[in-house]
DNA sequence: TGTACATCAGTGAACGCGCGTTCACTGATGTAC
DNA sequence: TGTACATCAGTGAACGCGCGTTCACTGATGTAC
């Protein structure tokens, strides 16, 4: 059942977009190549046509998870609203929709060197964008800010304590909306 | 091959032990219970004389992993030099000795409840030590301090570029240092 | 434009392999007398 | 204190099972004429 090229390229950026989401919800160990190939309407034989390895796959769905979206240039930087964003029940609820660098960044430093090198890319992605974002504009506060903004998310998701989380958000929000 | 029950609790100890200090060295799914009892100096089989199953070891080695050692009481607290320990690269490089939260947290999120029952408990202890050292010690500047180091020791990992890594830690440590 | 054939994306069965867990067995420990 | 026996912690082979990956096959697509 041979596809067009078109087609051949929607099923690969639909694989991307399944690994990038499930990555995300679950861990790498913890998703299967059959699992993401189900979850982009295909079977799993079909995988290795458009991968090399589970590995490969993890490299190129996570730098597309991290490849920001483009900001739109008709609204201004506004760091409250994006630190009440990231740190709202919303994002914490649907790690599969949200930051990779909080979803996966403690297993992204047991991985091998591809996945790793995506991780800091699109690590370095995010401070750019939160440098435009911050007043005084200085990189180590940039560095500062994403890191209690992707640590908050990580414990406000890892407690099981539904006030606990709530109270992690909020005391992150009031430490990093005022810089 | 029967051993006395001195010799069954130190077993018992040294298996949590090695689990704790495999866990965060390689996460939870990553490890093997087979590969924790050879680190403990015991083949597989015996393990279920010591526990009723890898996740409820995963829950037990946690909790102790996460249990703070008793504070020296002939020292004062000091913020300062808990947060350079903390953000120190001779912590980001033993995983297998230093913090769970950071080790383990987003996997911690995905885990069954026992796990995070642990793993809250284990965040509200190290609050209380955060409020002890911090001079207002108001709970909400203990939470974003502890969200700010979780996510700068995380993140340290994550990246493949030294340079990158050795800046967050200290961009992390300027702005915690100082309350 | 139509036709014949080569290409190749996707299918699904099959492969090793390693995992968590079970179990019959061993032999040192603990206990009853 | 000594002896006989019951207990049980540890051993290592074995069990299902699911994983990543491979491969022969299928049939629609793309191309040469």
């Amino acid at each position: 059942m041979r596809v067009t090229r078109e087609q051949f390229q929607e099923n690969r950026r639909r694989i991307l977009e399944a690994a990038g989401r499930l990555f995300r919800e679950k861990g790498f160990s913890a998703v299967t190549v059959a699992e993401v190939m189900e979850a982009a309407g295909l079977t799993h034989g079909g995988f290795y046509g458009h991968f090399a390895s589970k590995e490969d796959l993890a490299a190129q769905a996570l730098a597309q998870a991290l490849t920001p979206a483009p900001r739109d240039p008709g609204t201004a930087p506004d760091l409250a609203g994006f630190v009440a964003a990231y740190l709202s029940a919303a994002h914490r609820d649907r790690p599969g929709a949200g930051c990779a660098l909080a979803a996966l960044g403690a297993e992204a430093a047991r991985q091998p060197a591809p996945v790793r090198r995506a991780f800091t890319e699109g690590l370095e992605a995010r401070l750019a964008r939160m440098q435009e974002v911050l007043p005084e504009g200085d990189r180590a506060a940039a560095l500062a800010a994403v890191s209690g903004l992707v640590g908050a998310l990580v414990l406000a998701r890892a407690v099981d304590d539904p006030a606990l989380s709530d109270e992690i958000l909020a005391a992150a929000r009031g430490a990093l909306s005022r810089p």
